[in-house]
DNA sequence: TAGTGGTCTAGACCACCCC
DNA sequence: GGGTGGTCTAGACCACTAA
C-alpha cells in the first residue's frame, strides 16, 4: 500500500513528466515514427508510481503529438501538415478547372488524399436541415454522405442535404462521382447560381461513437461545420453538414470590409 | 488494498456512471445551480473505489455541464447561451452605432459583458506576428491585450498588435477605450480605410495555463482565432490574437460566390 | 507467451473552502 | 475543524498485440 507523498508539489509530478515527454518531442529527442517508452519503463526511470505515468501520458495524448494503441504502446506522430481550408475554394474557378475542392486542396498539399461515399440517396430532411433549406422537417431530400480521408486516416465526414426537386432532374448527382467541378458545378450547369455560402462552426468534445469514427482519442476536440449553399434566389439548394478532426484542419476565411 | 476485481467489462464502469451523471443532469434530475454529489457521497452510492468516481468525475467534466471547485464540489453550470460570432460584426455602420463588436452581440443575446484591460503599452512583436505585420520580429509593436467576461466569466483573451508608425500619432489607440466604434473607427479616422479582414482559426485542447486562464476544465476544447486587419493599400495594420472557450462560441462567415 | 496499455482498489496525505 | 477535491502509492486483474 502506498506511503503516500502526498501532492503537496505547487506543479504536480504527473505535469512535469507529460511536460518532460512532450519537450522531448518537440526538441527532436523522441523523432516522428519512434515509441515513447513504455509505462512500466517510465515508471523505473521516474520512480513514481504506475497511476502517476498513466496520467502523464493522458496529458501527453492531449498535446496531439502521440498515439496511443492497446496492446503496442505509444508512437510519436508524423506531426500531419494541416490541412488549410480556406474560404476561396468556391471561386467557380476553381470547378472549372474540373476538380472538387477538396482533391485541389490535398494536392496543393501533397497529401494523398481519399474519399468513400458512404451513402448516396434519398432521406428524410433532419429538422434543422429543413429549416435551413426551406423544407418541412421530414420532406425528402437527397443525402450524400461520405468520408474522407488524408493519409490513409479518416479525418472528416461530411453531409450533403439537397431538396429532392432540385436534385430530381439532375441524375449526375445521384452518381458517387458527379463531374468535373463537383456537385456545385452540376447545380450552377442546372440554373442555379451561387450567389454565397454560409458556414458555421461550432468546436467541440468528440461524443464516443465520433472519436471511434475519425479515429481520435476520446474527447479530442472536433469541428462541426454546417455550410449553407445559397443562390441568388436566396433559395438554400444545398446543405452541407461536416464533422472534422479539429488537429488535421485550419480554416481561413476573408471578411470584405462592407459598410 | 484492492481486491481488484479487474475491468474487464466491455463497457467500463467509470463510464457508465458519467455517463449516469450526465443524464441526470440533461434530464433536468440535477438543475443548473445545483451541486454534484460530492465524489466520497459516490462512492459510497456507487460502491465503488474513489479513483473510478474521479475518473467518470474526467467524464463529467468534458461534457462542459459541470464547473468543478477545489475545496467546494462540483456546481451544475447555467447552459450558457452561447454567443454567435458573426462575419457581419466588421460592417462599418455597426461601428457608426459607437459600440464596438462584443458589446453589440452581447446585448443583441441578453447577456452581460465586461471587458478588463490587462495590457496596453509598447511590446516586441512575435515572430508570426511580425511576419503577418510585415515588420521585423522583436521591432517595436503596440499591444493591447484584454479579458472579456460573459456573464461574469471569462470567456475570451485578445491580444491585438499593431505597428508603431502606424499607432504613434494616434494617442486614442493608448487609452482603455479608444471611443466610439473602437480601434478599427480610430484607424479609419487616421486614413487607414479596410478593404478586408482575414480570419484563421484553430481548435485545440486547452493547456493547463490556458484552462486555468479562462476558467476552464483541463483539456476542453478552445479556439485559437488570429485576424488580420488589411488596408486598402493591402497593408496589414493589426493582428488580434484571440483565445477562446470553444462551449461558448459559434462562428458563422458569409462567402461570396466570387468567380 | 511476454509485454503493453486500461481498469480498479484501498488507503494516505495535501490544499482549498467555509463555518 | 470538517468537508471537498487533487495527488500519489502499490498492487491486482484484464484486454490487446506481436513474436
Amino acid at each position: 500500500m502506498g506511503t503516500a507523498v502526498g501532492g503537496g508539489r505547487s506543479v504536480p509530478r504527473y505535469v512535469q513528466i507529460a511536460d518532460e515527454i512532450v519537450q522531448q518531442i518537440r526538441a527532436g529527442v523522441l523523432k516522428p515514427g519512434d515509441m515513447v517508452p513504455s509505462e512500466s519503463e517510465l515508471v523505473d526511470r521516474y520512480g513514481v508510481a504506475g497511476g502517476t505515468i498513466r496520467k502523464a501520458m493522458v496529458e501527453v495524448r492531449a498535446s496531439g503529438l502521440v498515439e496511443t494503441r492497446h496492446g503496442k504502446g505509444s508512437l510519436v506522430k508524423a506531426r500531419p501538415p494541416v490541412r488549410h481550408r480556406s474560404s476561396d475554394r468556391f471561386r467557380r474557378s476553381h470547378r472549372k478547372g474540373g476538380k472538387a475542392a477538396y482533391l485541389a486542396e490535398s494536392e496543393q498539399a501533397g497529401a494523398t488524399a481519399k474519399v468513400s461515399v458512404l451513402f448516396i440517396g434519398p432521406a428524410d430532411a433532419p429538422g434543422d436541415v429543413a429549416e435551413r433549406l426551406g423544407v418541412d422537417a421530414g420532406d425528402k431530400v437527397l443525402a450524400r454522405r461520405r468520408l474522407y480521408f488524408r493519409n490513409g486516416t479518416p479525418v472528416e465526414t461530411a453531409t450533403s442535404y439537397l431538396p429532392w426537386d432540385v436534385v430530381k432532374d439532375i441524375p449526375e448527382l445521384f452518381s458517387e462521382n458527379p463531374g468535373p467541378g463537383g456537385i456545385y458545378a452540376r447545380l450552377e450547369d442546372d440554373g442555379h447560381v451561387f450567389a454565397e455560402f454560409v458556414e458555421t462552426l461550432q468546436a467541440r468534445p468528440a461524443s464516443k461513437a465520433e472519436s471511434s469514427e475519425l479515429a481520435l482519442s476520446p474527447g479530442a476536440p472536433v469541428v462541426h461545420l454546417i455550410r449553407d449553399a445559397v443562390t441568388e434566389e436566396g433559395r438554400v439548394v444545398e446543405v452541407c453538414d461536416t464533422l472534422m478532426a479539429a488537429d488535421q484542419f485550419v480554416f481561413s476565411y476573408r471578411i470584405p470590409a462592407a459598410d
